[in-house]
RNA sequence: GCCAAGGUGGCGGAGCGGCUACGCAAUCGCCUGCAGAGCGAUUCCAUUCCGGUUCGAAUCCGGACCUUGGCUCCA
């Protein structure tokens, strides 16, 4: 029986899907840059979630947002004198090439905010309408926290009432808590072409609106799993959680994960600590890419990984051991008969990966599957019958092997 | 300050009350003309500290100290 941490309840819960088909959406890159390791440590997470709750048996639908519409690429559009959409078009490109390089799967839907406008202008409509909404002095319309009782459970931070300098395009200028943030953000000439005239004047999106927005239109009002990085619990998925009760009632998702951060040599990944790696950082330095994915899996999503090169080359000659028993097996033709020893480690690792997506431990179930099988000297029939499972346990990392 | 995670051998990392993993590194040896730089052996008296529970604790309880992360850029 799988067993998810989830977030809200600070818990390991049973997973008792909602319906037929298990709805899963992720909070994917905003695609102005190229995406980093750490990025990516999440979405081969939200991979392995995805293939595992399909190894058991259930359908799936999947749904990763693509955010193409923000600040930060807005003004990066603006510094290379791009348009933005030329820009995004650009990078999730990139991102889609990243994807496959790891061996993650696609989702179903990619969403992309500023093809979901509409939907979007519908729920800060619905969140005015129920009074959990109002126009700022500025045009803007931001979310009233005060109004929301549940605010805060996701991310357990009790927040404080007060006043605080306020940012425009953020804080709502009439707020009397730190919170409020923006729906809506009214037209600032920084955003140059980058507006859509609608109903609630001209402008352009919030920071969390999108998610609220695309999850419903894609998964409906209350939909599985929603995951993302640690760092999304406040506030954007707080926000998204405030969003759709103003909207609709409830929160979206029974169950939110979060995937822990990439550490780099002990220390939190960073730009000025210039500890900061793209895939294709590594790539260029001559990794496989089947290392780094392993080395990302090689610990449980709820824990820290500290990223170092010594873990990447050991992850690497891990690949190849994998890869060249793979080819023994391939090859066999001796008198050993080792079946049962495959059938036992298919149930170890089931209930591993059952605790919360051990990936970590998943994978040190298959070393050790190979290194107990390597130097046997296995018949025909084992060899084939352990090659299926192992290939069958791999199917949930889909880490490649020649 | 608040909320979390965690402190195990040179390093990484299991263990979830008794049988002291495992990997890497190191040392020594062997093999390297049909797959693979492989195989074997050895070394390192390891569990942050202080109490408590127990016949027995890395493992449970209490306390201390320390580290890391989050607390409106971030996966």
């Amino acid at each position: 029986m799988l067993k998810l941490y989830n977030s809200l309840t600070r818990k390991k819960e049973t997973f008792r899907p909602l319906g037929d088909v298990v709805g899963i959406y992720t909070c994917g890159p905003s695609v102005y840059q190229y995406s980093h390791i750490g990025n990516f440590r999440t979405f081969a997470f939200e991979d392995v979630l995805v293939r595992y709750i399909r190894w058991k048996g259930y359908s799936v639908k999947r749904v990763m947002n693509l955010t193409d519409v923000e600040d930060k690429a807005i003004a990066t559009a603006k510094k290379y004198g791009k348009m933005l959409g030329d820009l995004t078009e650009f990078y999730s490109k990139v991102f889609f090439e990243d994807m496959d390089t790891l061996g993650l799967m696609h989702a179903d839907v990619f969403s992309k905010a500023t093809e979901h406008i509409p939907e979007i202008i519908e729920i800060i409509k619905r969140n005015m309408d129920k009074g959990y909404a109002y126009c700022g002095k500025d045009g803007s319309v931001y979310y009233d926290v005060s109004k929301f009782k549940g605010w805060g459970k996701l991310s357990h931070l009790t927040l404080k009432a007060g006043k605080r300098k306020i940012k425009r395009d953020e804080w709502g200028e009439d707020s009397g808590i730190l919170s409020d943030f923006a729906l809506w953000k009214s037209y600032e000439k920084k955003d140059g072409n980058v507006f859509w005239e609608t109903e609630l004047g001209k402008g352009r999106p919030g920071w969390h609106i999108e998610c609220s927005a695309m999850s419903t239109k894609h998964l409906g009002t209350r939909f599985d799993i929603h995951v993302g990085g640690v760092d999304n619990i406040y506030p954007h998925h707080e926000s998204v959680i405030a969003q759709n009760f103003g909207a609709f009632g409830n929160n979206p998702s029974k169950y939110w994960l979060h995937c822990r951060h990439l550490m780099v040599e002990g220390k939190k990944m960073s730009k000025s600590a210039g500890n900061f790696f793209t895939l294709r950082d590594l790539l260029g330095k001559g990794y496989d890419p089947m290392a780094i994915k392993y080395l990302l899996l090689s610990q449980s999503y709820r824990k820290r990984l500290n990223f170092t090169f010594e873990g990447l080359e050991d992850a690497g000659r891990k690949i190849k051991n994998i890869q060249s028993t793979i080819e023994k097996l391939k090859n066999a033709n001796g008198s050993d008969d080792a079946e049962k020893i495959a059938l036992k480690f298919k149930k170890k690792f089931e209930r591993v990966m059952d605790d919360n997506l051990n990936s970590g431990e998943g994978l040190r179930l298959l070393e050790e599957l190979v290194e107990k099988v390597r130097y046997m000297n296995l018949n025909k029939r084992s060899s084939e019958k352990i090659l299926e499972i192992l290939l069958s346990l791999n199917s949930i990392f889909g880490l490649r092997f020649q």
